[in-house]
DNA sequence: TATGAATGAGGGTTCATTCAT
DNA sequence: AATGAATGAACCCTCATTCAT
């Protein structure tokens, strides 16, 4: 179940009893067959929402029965945890990596805007998983997914760190609150996760410079008159 | 506002064991009787979601048992349709009542901002339901909640139409998708709802304020030099 | 579930569905239909053991679906708890009846054996469980059966007790461990479970005669030689 | 007494990874490794019962995979038959050495209740497995365990026997009944199983001689005064 | 308008067993 | 003689819903 079993080599595609589905070639190593499964649980997860997806779905899905599951993994928790946890671990790795060589603040901000869109594509399933479900597997006893919390205050602390930086430089103004503009942003993010459609209009990096664009200079053009009440 | 109490009538308070819970004075009219309930399934539905929530956890909540609810109800769905509708109807109503008198394309988004930004508090349950839930309802079988799509159609419509007319009218950056940027300030203003706690640091109208400075004018100071790759 | 609600009188055993199965006249309060659960439920518990037993089985006995027995129980472990802890409750009660008007060791002593055969007819299932399924039932986890080991530990009490105060009355051969012939007389008792049958040839008194016979004066006949190695 | 270790040849210890268990030194025979899986599986019966103790169990205690134990064992049935198997032909034949010797019934008896507590020790998982296992065993379909009941009913034969002499040598009362006699010894003895910890405050040689003492000549000191209702 | 007992479908999970490698 | 992936049946339990009272 953990230990790689061998491989290198055309591992010709051993025959298999089909079972009642589909299941595209899975040959492989064992920790392959399972992170094909996660990947599975995680499409399915993303489009029905992690209570309503049933084992017995992502088991056919894969083509195998229900019990099968349960050789790979201890429990339905343990499949979305390990779909949370991969996204969480490379985002939080590419914020690292952008910080360290980032210049001003602006520029540190701008980059960790299009690591933001930069996962929507790869990471679509995890995030859709995360924006949908958060609050249910938040909730569920035995701090299970406590690490989903300290992931986020991490990433929180870079953010605003980046906020406060570009104030004291006098990039930002400096009447903003650094927490609060930073939810906006992450959530303005991710949220978008729920209609970006792949192959559209628009791809995750016109997104990002749309994006950018309006969040450090605003929407209106140059006039800065006062409006509203 | 929520609670008229009575209504002046027979209705003889009738004796009730008392369950398990709260139950604050529940005499009045059947329509009374219905929101209230309404009003606690909510409450659930927000806090633990749609599906989490089971109708036994309602009927607890308002003292009575799960099977008494089906005198109110046709199902579980009834009663989150009834959430949703509600909040919908307000909204799209203030939204009408801003623009038949706005002024200018900037003036009527300032308003309808504030307009989601006000509703954060009032509609929080509804608003949280929307946010975690719509994906689920929305596939539910027999377009039952085909009228959120419509209702979100008419919203985007309305956004749409005053970015445009911002865009014509010279005060918005041309180079705007104007679907986007709905989009964006859209999912901005509702996803607040997910850490928006009323009593906190910020209320609404602060919010509103902090969020129409920064999507009009930017993050940035007056110094408008490129940045980023 | 757990109010008594009618009842005195014929009761009109109302007209119901039949359900798949027997069902015999379960007409009567709700703590009468749950009381008669148990007692079906005692009696698979005993002929097949608790694990053995499938809820199913049960529910089947009773003429209902496995489902509807969560309407009166938490869980199969809640059924047999309901079933141990009733025979335990009655034991203790009437171990101190004796005991309160109890003469010399002896004859209470040959009080205690004759309440133990006692209740092998009235408690054979519950006995049979206990026999059986103790050691399971106690490993489980959360201390739920706790309360068998206290139980058992004051019965222990009350048996080594008289014991003790019939070798300090010169009544008894001094030279026997009081624990540890609890204990044999103890287990004689109850393991009969295993093998008496009501309507056999021996009844439950005839049963404690004989064994008060030989517990006391022993097998040997008057000559008390020394025997064996 | 059980390790013979190796056996005098290449067996060339293989390497195998060592899972999560003990497993002492496995080279040897075929028959002697699958001997030391029978008394893993023993131990692990007695401790949690039959039904309890998952085949899993039993090959992560050997160090194996639960689908290796199937090159030794048919089912899991098979195990715990070679285990009580092994136990009632050790027990049959140490009665039969012991009939064939004795001297007058009481002699005979004596020796036999010898032999009973002198099993409690190096046969202490298969008793406890008979004990609180052989009425779910026995009702296995296919009178797979046919086998237990009828050395059950040998060991009785035997014993009724003796008591029957006893009475007509006028040695034991005449006015008890063997059979019940004797089921109550036998439960007497093997029960003893439950509570019975090697190294505690006595042997089971003492426990034997402190039983007999009571079984020939009872609790009661000398005066045989009548007592109870 | 409520109760309370029941339905019936389905949920996640367990587990002895099989079998190609 | 062992692995590891899979089977398939069954298990306990949940829950929205129904309905006679």
């Amino acid at each position: 179940m953990n230990q790689r079993k061998n491989s290198g080599g055309a591992t010709a595609a051993p025959v298999r009893r089909q079972g009642t589905a589909k299941r595209a070639a899975t040959a492989g190593s064992a920790s392959e067959r399972r992170d094909h499964l996660v990947k599975l649980a995680a499409e399915l997860f993303a489009r029905k929402g992690f209570q309503a997806t049933t084992v017995r779905q992502i088991a056919d899905e894969a083509g195998i029965l229900s019990g099968s599951l349960y050789h790979h993994f201890d429990s339905k928790e343990t499949i979305v945890d390990e779909v949370l946890r991969t996204f969480l671990e490379d985002l939080t790795a590419r914020y690292r990596a952008v910080l360290e060589t980032a210049g001003d603040a602006r520029t540190a901000l701008t980059e960790m805007v299009r690591i933001g869109f930069g996962t929507l594509e790869p990471h679509r399933a995890a995030i859709t998983v995360m924006q949908n479900d958060w609050n249910y597997l938040r909730s569920l006893p035995g701090d299970r997914f406590g690490y989903l919390v300290k992931a986020e205050d991490e990433v929180e602390r870079m953010w605003v760190e980046q906020i406060k930086r570009g104030q004291a430089e006098g990039l930002f103004r400096a009447d903003l609150d650094p927490k609060l503009t930073y939810r906006m942003i992450r959530d303005t993010i991710w949220v978008a996760v729920r209609w970006f459609r792949p192959g559209g209009r628009l791809n995750t990096t016109a997104l990002a410079e749309h994006y950018i664009t309006v969040l450090f200079d605003g929407l209106a053009t140059g006039d800065r008159t006062s409006h509203g009440a």
